[in-house]
DNA sequence: TTAGGGTTAG
């Protein structure tokens, strides 16, 4: 057994684990471990005074070649290695032995050596005999240090073969042991200096064995290069050996990194684990629980924590405020509070990092009393508010409409020196914004002012979209005249707002103006501004234009998301073109994109407005049979095909199966009930419909009370009508 | 250790 609390050799990484001799690790380890500090240290000779002397007597004892030279100033520093052993660097790993001399082992003449003859060779002429015995007394650390340092500053293929060549020779003179080792070395420092493919031609000449696997699996997975890790992860599984667990906890880091992870992926990955029966020791398990975060599912996140607690291990405190964090942003208050109690039970003191996390649940749960609770017990426990507490806080004002308050919090951040930054003001515009009361945005404005805080870019994004969003769209235009006089150059996100609103006001013209001059000024569209475009194309039924946006996007590079398709969904199915409609979402799933239920309610909404009640149910049961549940907004759209299809019948067949599904109809599911029956006439029926929508307690709205008016002025009219068209009969028979 | 946290498209 071994490597319980030493370094690994190859990476410096600290090992955790408790780990059996019989396991294959990727972190393999010589029997003796030596940390970098220890490899370094004996690189260097000692200088004469007495206790490094007497220490490192004890260790080995210097023996030529030696050399007052440093390898740093060697002539083959520059073509071979850039290796840099300064005494500035081994003082600063703090080691206790100071000062040092210059005097070291000098590797000049072997590399140069290795670098002008054929590896291969194995002559055993004399230079090279004379050379090995030279060299015979120098420890295998400073062996697998030298080859790391060359192997990890290698940057041509002419290095790299002098690297190879020193494993060779090494292996051939016998001067260090483990061959394998070596070899994974070399294969880890390549991966680590991003240099995948000459450790991938390294591995090939020889044939693997599980060290070498583990490792070059790892370069695979830090170097993000995924498919080479799993196909490694499988061959090496079908020769039948084991994975390291560390290979796992790479791969969910480089998914992480990169975005690329969802819960299903993740999912798979640990039932591999589990099959491999894998040790899930606690960093690997954190791994997985940051995998969920990222992911956003929290409650298998939440799960594995659970996990992780159940074994009695303690998980990593930024762990537990990912977790926090994420149930706050979900509103999920309540659990967000729990997970935060636990950080005080396992005997930990929250720090303001929890104490922010939780409060940021409460803030996005609208509890404001709550937030203000958890500032106070900030203070209570000693723990000092940040500008993100003091910004949540002033949210959570905005959010309650209290204005006054959020100012007092502004001028408390002014006593206890802590300077608001542009964020809190663009998340109070966006309050505003969102609750109609634009025109505050002038008022957020001189507060700016007034606490000294410069408006950033994202604050205009902001600021733009409000102006956009009522319409105003000069003033918008301002802004980014504004910005730019400021220095601040617009984002993607900056023209993609202005092109919307200029769109959404059905300025199309301008709309594709400025999207011709955001390019000219060097902003690249990102995918959704091809989406804003493609929604402005379509609106003007411009085909052949969208078209030609999609074939503009692939070419940059980027791919059509769930957006893209729903968006063309939506205006071929607008225009009656259900052909291109239905393509698109078989195209979406050859992308291998998930169907969301947007892009069928988006679909079944485009047949319903023609009537189409057959294609509109035949979408519904696709979607279904994609796994995807039925909503209020796909029901509602059934509702309304059969209504405009003059089907009253199954339109109320849908009502009924809402309800024993436990679905609660809404104001809109109503309504359309109320229109359907108007359709075919059954005017007396609509009343009924009425009543029962408010004994279920929807609220009726402005279009819900229009249809009852309307049904009762129908009623009138038949009414009417009939009394008339009886009178002359009355008449006649009078 | 720092960052955390904001804005756009269906």
């Amino acid at each position: 057994m071994w490597g319980v609390w030493g370094k690994c050799g190859l990476c410096l990484r600290t090992k955790h684990t408790f780990y059996p001799t019989d396991k294959p690790s990727l972190c393999p380890q010589p029997p003796v471990l030596q940390t970098k500090v220890q490899i370094m240290n004996t690189l260097l000779l000692p200088p004469p005074s007495a206790t490094t002397t007497r220490f490192l007597r004890h260790h080995y004892i210097p023996h030529p070649p030696l050399s007052t030279t440093s390898f740093k100033h060697s002539p083959l520093r520059s073509s071979v290695t850039s290796l840099s052993l300064s005494e500035d660097d081994v003082i600063t790993q703090d080691d206790g032995f100071s000062p040092y001399s210059n005097r070291r082992y000098d590797f000049s003449p072997l590399l140069q050596f290795l670098s002008t003859s054929t590896s291969s060779s194995g002559d055993g002429d004399s230079t090279e005999l004379q050379l090995a015995e030279s060299y015979r007394s120098v420890p295998a650390s400073l062996w697998h240090y030298l080859l790391k340092t060359l192997a990890s500053s290698s940057s041509s293929p002419a290095s790299i073969s002098t690297t190879y060549a020193l494993v060779d020779w090494l292996h051939r003179h016998n001067l260090c042991f483990s061959y394998e080792f070596l070899y994974s070395i070399l294969i880890h420092s390549l991966g680590g200096s991003e240099m995948l493919y000459e450790a991938f031609l390294l591995s090939q000449k020889q044939t693997l064995a599980p060290l070498t696997y583990n490792v070059l699996i790892g370069a695979c997975a830090r170097n993000d290069d995924l498919e080479k890790a799993v196909i490694l992860m499988n061959k090496m599984r079908a020769e039948g050996y084991q994975s390291d667990y560390m290979n796992y906890s790479l791969i969910i880091q480089s998914l992480v990194r990169n975005n690329q992870i969802d819960s299903g992926l993740l999912e798979k990955l640990y039932d591999e684990m589990i099959s491999d029966a894998i040790e899930l020791d606690v960093q690997l398990l954190n791994d997985v629980v940051l995998g969920f975060i990222k992911a956003g599912d929290v409650d298998r996140a939440m799960h594995f924590l659970g996990v992780i607690q159940g074994n009695g291990l303690t998980a990593k405190t930024s762990t537990v405020v990912s977790v926090i964090s994420l149930l706050g942003s979900l509103g999920r208050a309540e659990e967000a509070e729990a997970v935060f109690e636990e950080i005080g039970d396992g005997g930990l003191r929250p720090r303001t990092r929890a104490y922010n996390a939780v409060l940021k649940a409460y803030v996005n749960n609208g509890g404001l009393r709550d937030a203000e609770w958890i500032v106070n017990e900030m203070e209570r426990n000693g723990v000092l508010p940040d500008e993100y507490t003091y910004s949540l806080l002033i949210e959570a004002y905005g959010n309650a409409g209290r204005w006054e308050s959020a100012r007092i919090v502004l001028k408390e951040m002014e006593a206890n020196d802590v300077k608001p930054s542009s964020y809190v003001f663009s998340r109070i515009l966006v309050g505003y914004r969102d609750r109609g009361e634009w025109q505050r945005l002038f008022q957020v404005l001189k507060e700016m002012q007034n606490c000294g805080v410069k408006p950033d870019r994202q604050f205009y994004n902001v600021m733009i979209d409000t102006f956009g969003k009522y319409n105003c769209l000069d003033n918008a235009l301002a802004v980014l005249e504004r910005m730019r006089d400021e220095g601040i150059e617009p984002d993607t996100v900056t023209w993609n707002t202005l092109i919307d609103c200029h769109c959404k006001s059905g300025h199309h013209d301008k709309a594709e103006e400025l999207f011709d001059e955001m390019q000219q000024r060097g902003c690249s569209p990102c995918v959704a501004t091809y989406n804003i475009m493609i929604n402005s194309f379509g609106e003007q039924e411009r085909w052949e234009g969208v078209r030609g946006l999609l074939r503009k996007m692939k070419i940059h590079g980027l791919q059509p998301n769930a957006i893209t398709y729903t968006t063309l969904v939506d205006i071929y199915g607008r225009s009656g073109r259900f052909m291109d409609a239905t393509e698109c979402l078989e195209d979406m799933k050859f992308a291998g994109l998930k169907p969301t239920s947007t892009i069928y309610n988006a679909l079944i909404n485009a047949y319903a407005q023609r009537g189409l009640s057959e294609e509109a149910l035949n979408a519904f049961r696709i979607m279904r049979s994609d796994g995807l549940k039925p909503s209020n907004l796909a029901l509602n759209a059934l509702i309304n095909a059969f209504c405009e299809d003059r089907r009253d019948v199954e339109a109320f067949a849908i009502l009924r199966s809402m309800k024993e599904n436990d679905l609660k109809p809404d104001v809109v599911t109503y309504t359309t009930l109320m229109k359907a029956l108007i359709r075919v006439e059954k005017f007396d029926e609509v009343p009924g419909v009425y009543e029962e929508m408010i004994l279920s307690g929807c609220t009726p709205d402005r279009k819900s009370r229009a249809k009852l008016r309307s049904a009762l002025k129908y009623m009138r009219q038949r009414l009417k009508s009939e009394f008339h068209s009886t009178k002359p009969l009355t008449r006649a028979n009078y």
